[in-house]
DNA sequence: GTCTATACATCGATAGAC
DNA sequence: GTCTATCGATGTATAGAC
């Protein structure tokens, strides 16, 4: 189970995690190399450059990332449901690869500089367009605010939805499918507390823990 | 108005953007150097090395942060006022220090990782126990909700806020303090439109603005 | 306080043996 | 497909003239 991954696929791996801890700029193609039991020459064999390491790993989290989220707004039954199915979705990739996750939020700004990543900015582009579609549809029917531009809604829960691949460390006590409920009740609901609402308490929803906190 | 600087401080500011654009470990000293108009040898004469100046921009950075909560905390009257506080205590040293506050929430787990920045691990301790304290209090007396987790909260409050420092150009339009209203509004009443909410209303768009919840 | 000049390590990448 | 060996560029940092 441990050598069933092709080497190409285990340099990857292994990249992604230094990029997401160090960044790519202070990552070596030596250590990449270390991480995966080889010398630095060998990495050249199975890859151009360091850079097409990287086009590669951002390049297959986003192709995830563009599919689910097609998936999300397809599904999703009105504004505040496509919120709550796009955050899912962020999140569920964001557990299948919180290391490309990382890499994608923590560098976007910088590797948009470069146009050796045009393709990240095209995705990244898309993926705000798929945000924003929803959440001014939202304001338009009377289901969001409008005294808060959609933009500065949408960044906000973006940034927050992002970074937690930074403390979120999916497990039974804690799950994805919780983490997205939450995040989705604070940034729709609030996180001051209301009385008599119980529409919004947390019976049914999932098929996990009971009461809990 | 462009010499007032001493040449220290000018290495100091002109570190901190390129370590907030590139990355600490992806600036050169050579870059920091040019981007003054000396060369990389006279940097040594002010700083003892590349770390060093890391090191001064994060600590300049979390003095002040720490200085700003201290009168932020002192000046709420009640969980949810404190919330607000600390948010606008948080922008206002981002828009002081936005290139400081970049490198600290980008670099912030990498550079923990090495003992050269004991302190910045200190105070990034000191910050999160100044808002857990603020979020728990506020669980403990019912003006927040017990269904979700203070560190929950905090943790998607902290990232939504100190990664706006990447899209927030304070000017006119948006200030900062109609940012910082409109982040205390999102996390403490939620996105969703709430028939009969005019005290949330916004009427005067811009500057000031009277209402103010 | 800035320069010239350079030491020495490490970088990404390549060539060719095995 | 991995190794040995190494190139040329670039990295941080230093020493001493000016």
């Amino acid at each position: 189970m441990v050598e069933t991954q092709s080497r190409r696929a285990q340099i990857l791996a292994s990249a992604a995690e230094l990029f997401a801890r160090k960044g790519v700029g202070a990552t070596t193609v030596r250590e990449i190399a270390d991480s995966v039991g080889v010398l630095s020459g060998s990495l050249y064999h199975h890859f151009e450059s360091k850079d097409a390491i990287v086009d590669e790993v951002l390049g297959d989290y986003l192709d995830a990332l563009r599919a689910r989220y097609a998936e999300a707004v397809a599904r999703g039954t009105n504004a505040a449901d496509c919120v709550r199915q796009l955050v899912l979705a962020s999140l569920e990739v964001a557990e299948q690869q919180p290391f490309a996750t990382a890499i994608y939020q923590n560098e976007l700004h910088y590797l948009r500089e470069q146009p050796r990543f045009k393709q990240v900015q095209t995705a990244a582009a898309a993926v705000q367009k798929t945000w924003l579609a929803v959440i001014e549809a939202g304001v338009a029917n009377g289901e969001f605010r409008s005294d808060i531009e959609p933009r500065v809604f949408y960044r906000l829960i973006r940034d927050a939805l992002w970074l937690s691949v930074r403390w979120h460390r999916p497990n039974g006590d804690y799950p994805t499918t919780t983490l997205a409920e939450d995040v989705t009740s604070v940034f729709l609901d609030g996180y001051t507390a209301r009385r008599k609402s119980a529409a919004r308490s947390r019976t049914g929803s999932t098929p996990k823990r009971a009461v809990k906190r």
